[in-house]
DNA sequence: GCATACACTCAAAGCGCTTTGGTTGCCGGT
DNA sequence: ACCGGCAACCAAAGCGCTTTGAGTGTATGC
């Protein structure tokens, strides 16, 4: 059933009918709540792509989701999309994605905006510096970055205070005691990463205590990288009393290691990790198992559809930022560094 | 840049540009390299609406995937995803995304059959006996089923043996000499860890071994779940020697309550999980952390996407089915049963 | 009583593409 | 010289909707 017929079948035009269905005030109560009556029984329901071509919106918005490093896909992204399906559902428009390694980002972004197919983009997992926001202000692509980059271009974001919450958890630890803590961090070419280190090393500087080297790194936020990296610090002469993780899955693994070394977290070792508060991993309990930075990236997910919403609809003006602060939830994993 | 400019730049008729594009004999070889040159230069694009409406392809699959209990989102779903839009990529299809509580799911399919936004959809996490299927039928969409349901109908799916890996996994186990082997599975309402069930009672019972509720547990795949269900019976009188886990996630649990008991996993209790392979959870290395039933999920999403685009596109009869048996990979989980 | 306003409805154009059903011009065969 | 056949191209209709610009008929103001 298309709108023609359903208007024949009313005796009425096609363009009565469809400004009752879409609410416009040119039409009678009583006409309008005919059609909708009508429209119910038959089951009539306007063919989107029809829609779309006649109003020159898309009602979909893209997220071209990057692969890591190996092809690995950052398992936070089933979360957030889930928060943003939320936002778009309630709005009528469709969520379109693409999976794409970062060497065809450039690309996927371009198809998108010249097949007009999306009225509005995510951009995930911005790197310290970069280039899409330069393409997608050149595609004229109206976008939400979740997360934020350099750039002189203002543009709108959604961010948690990666620095803040690392340099929290750092204060943290160091009002423990502990003097040796060590950064398992994600991949640093990402801005979120590079933050938390920036965070990190704040803390300590402000504390008088130096840099080393040899106590941070980065890498894709595995399972194996966090019991790895921490097996082979444990090991070491004077291994670090504290760790600072970025990622509950990486905490994971350092977890295991510190138990596989005999030790108890809280005790001999303290661990304090980022949690994304992703639904499969929940990190509850009276006391929770981590002590965390915390920011629900569902919640993020949702938040950041909205206000890319609010733009393309016209109710906010670009560009649109907000920055949450994270929660230092207070967990078993701390305590007072071993003397 | 649209098909009529590119045309009059060209000299050249809409038809003729179109169908020089699209790849039609009726045009002369000349004429087709300086029409694709001319797009190249201009980069033009085909309006991707318009050439749906025009063609009454959508272009088009969609995903619905159904929220399990207190909203988890399933992590194999990016995975899952990652893989079938390689393909889409591939064959120039669009993932319409669509995260909806198991409450709304017929509703969030007939608005996608009805606004004909879509060519086909990939059906997630299917039950025992899955409603589902019957109202795609009526629906009249084509569809492919990510596991298989209880149905009189013929439909295709791509699924993996679950019986039969978990029958393997127990026998095992079995033959290392494990009596009390407690199974921490999924939800049994998923036809998934349903017949992950029958495998593991079919082997205890080949083996002569009663069942014992007190060792079957089913609930959401989570790790704090496999901890805390380990760390109960390990308390117990007489504990289990082995665990049959439904997923690296909980399967993380559950090795955590052991190295909490002060257990080795490999000695004093043995864990076989299954292992999705996802990206971010490896199982690797010359010995793997854990003995797991593997299979690839992502691989499934690739194939299953494949396999529908075949239907869609005439190029293979319905249904298309194909069953995937899983390899056990042996790890460091597993050893002898304690005397 | 006439002009103006208003409420309601409609015909037709347009969104950008594909596709049907031609038309044109050239060649070879008779 | 004529015709059929073919290669190359085109005009126009159509996909299903929205929206512009008109056109009715009735109520209101002076």
């Amino acid at each position: 059933m298309n709108l023609k017929e359903l208007s024949e079948v009313l005796g009425l035009s096609p363009t009565t009918v469809s400004r009752a269905l879409n609410g416009y005030p040119e039409v009678s109560a009583a006409t309008r709540s005919r059609v909708i009556a009508a429209a119910q029984e038959y089951g009539y329901v306007p063919n989107s792509i029809a829609k779309r071509l006649a109003t020159g919106r898309a009602m979909a918005i893209g997220h071209v989701v990057p692969l890591a490093e190996h092809d690995m896909i950052n398992p936070i992204f089933s979360d957030f999309l889930a928060g943003a399906g939320e936002a778009y559902s309630k709005a009528g428009y469709n969520m379109l994605l693409r999976v794409v390694p970062r060497a065809n980002e450039e690309q996927a972004y371009r198809a998108m905006a010249a097949a007009q197919s999306v009225d509005g983009v995510v951009v995930h997992g911005p790197t310290v510096s970069d280039p899409r926001l330069a393409l997608l202000h050149e595609l004229g692509l109206k976008f939400i970055v979740h997360g934020r980059t350099a750039s002189e271009l203002s543009y709108s974001w959604l961010d948690i205070n990666n620095r803040h919450a690392f340099q929290n958890a750092t204060d943290y630890l160091l009002g423990l005691g502990h003097r040796r803590i060590a950064l398992i961090n994600g991949l640093e070419a990402m801005r979120f990463a590079h933050q938390r280190r920036k965070g990190y090393e704040a803390a300590l500087e402000a504390a008088g205590i130096p840099l080393d080297p040899a106590l941070m790194f980065q890498a894709d936020m595995t399972e194996p990288y966090g019991y790895h990296t921490t097996r082979t610090l444990l090991r070491r002469n004077e291994p670090p009393t504290a760790f600072l993780a970025s990622s509950l899955i990486t905490a994971l693994g350092v977890g295991r290691a510190i138990a596989e070394a005999g030790m108890v977290m809280g005790r001999e070792v303290s661990v304090i990790t980022h949690d994304d508060a992703m639904s499969f991993l929940p990190n509850y309990g009276t006391v929770p198992m981590f002590t965390a930075t915390t920011s629900s990236v569902r919640a993020a997910g949702k938040r950041a559809a909205e206000m890319l919403l609010d733009m393309i609809e016209g109710r906010a003006d670009e560009p649109q930022t907000e920055l949450w602060e994270c929660d230092l939830v207070l967990g078993a994993s701390t305590g007072p560094a071993p003397h």
